[in-house]
DNA sequence: GTCTATAAATAGATAGAC
DNA sequence: GTCTATCTATTTATAGAC
């Protein structure tokens, strides 16, 4: 009972320290010598909890795609106007890519590496992601309230500006004191707000 | 001069081999031995065009930077209105990442990063970037026609969108056929008009 | 300028004791 | 469940011949 207790303990530790260390140096730069250290777990216990690298990998990308994934099919089922679940579908992106800190680099990476080290339910999360902005934009066209546009270039407008800004903190304010920039701090709410500005500004039917 | 002209040719392509693996494994990820055989070169010669692995994925940053930031200070120079200098900023940062395939990757990994890898001439490039952008933003507020927004939240929304696009043409591909989403060829000057309208639109100063 | 050979370090994974 | 020791493979970089 004790064991079973400390289990669970080392393995949420490993997970824990493998999403920062995915985070900061991708799947081919995350040491596992460094993921034990970070969850002080001897580095036998990895393999003891998780099949392999790529397993951990996985499952830390599948809590941020399930998670998602499950608030998105809540929102389809909700009354919302199509403009309103846009809306809903920025905060919900944003929201839950705050909440894991280490996500939004693990995704730019990911992105980059044309999905590479995602698995078949990764895949699946993230078509039904997809899939439910389409279905969103279908029906606010078929209201004649947004004018037709591939849902992948709505999804890279907002998922793009939301993670970009969520993965770059520290680089940002360096950026700033070399550019002399004033670093204000900016709010996600500030955020999510110029998203939701942008992608409905661009949707709209009626445009000059 | 016969050497010297293989020379040059082999730094070239060591210079294209570098970028392109680079852009398809990240700085940890990409192998001299893999740029080598790419080049269709020595690994030796690598090491004797530049001083190591860094120096080499400088160079490659150096030259969308030093691009970029040239074009940039052009339009500076001219005397368009700030919402003509938006636009035209939208379109420089879209067709020098497009003319640069690998270049749209290379990015998003090195902010995952947090610059980690780029030179102090990389960063001064980057630097001017933002601080155009940051003036362009300043004439607008005065002219009246902006709100005010943090520069750094207008370029990841400008960035953000481009970037995330150019770089996924692949997975878009591949989640498509998963997600049964017609796959339209969308064209890059559909990508630049929806930044534009973006961007505009979550600028405007009189908004609703 | 070009190539071979190799030094030196590092990393993923596992066997096997406790 | 936990730890030590180690195997095997890779990888950056260079020395030195031509």
């Amino acid at each position: 009972m004790k064991k079973v207790r400390d289990a669970e303990a080392s393995k949420a530790r490993v997970f824990d320290a493998a999403a920062e260390e995915f985070a900061l140096h991708g799947f081919v730069g995350a040491k596992v010598d460094r993921i034990a250290a970070r969850a002080r777990v001897n580095k036998a216990m990895i393999y003891y909890h998780f099949k392999n690298k790529a397993a951990l990998y996985r499952a830390v990308v599948g809590d941020m795609f399930a998670a998602t994934a499950a608030r998105l099919r809540e929102l389809r089922a909700s009354n919302l106007t199509p403009a309103q679940q846009i809306d809903e579908f920025i905060a919900i992106v944003a929201r839950e890519g705050q909440a894991r800190k280490y996500f939004p680099r693990m995704w730019l990476r990911e992105l980059a590496d044309d999905g590479r080290h995602m698995g078949e339910r990764n895949f699946a999360d993230l078509t039904a992601i997809v899939s439910i902005l389409a279905a969103i934009l279908a029906d606010g066209q078929k209201a004649g309230v947004f004018r037709p546009m591939p849902p992948f270039v709505v999804q890279v407008g907002i998922v793009g500006p939301l993670f970009l800004f969520l993965a770059t903190g520290p680089l940002r304010s360096t950026a700033a004191l070399k550019a002399r920039i004033p670093i204000s701090n900016i709010s996600t709410d500030v955020l999510i707000d110029y998203v939701r500005a942008m992608t409905k500004g661009a949707l709209s039917a009626q445009r000059p």
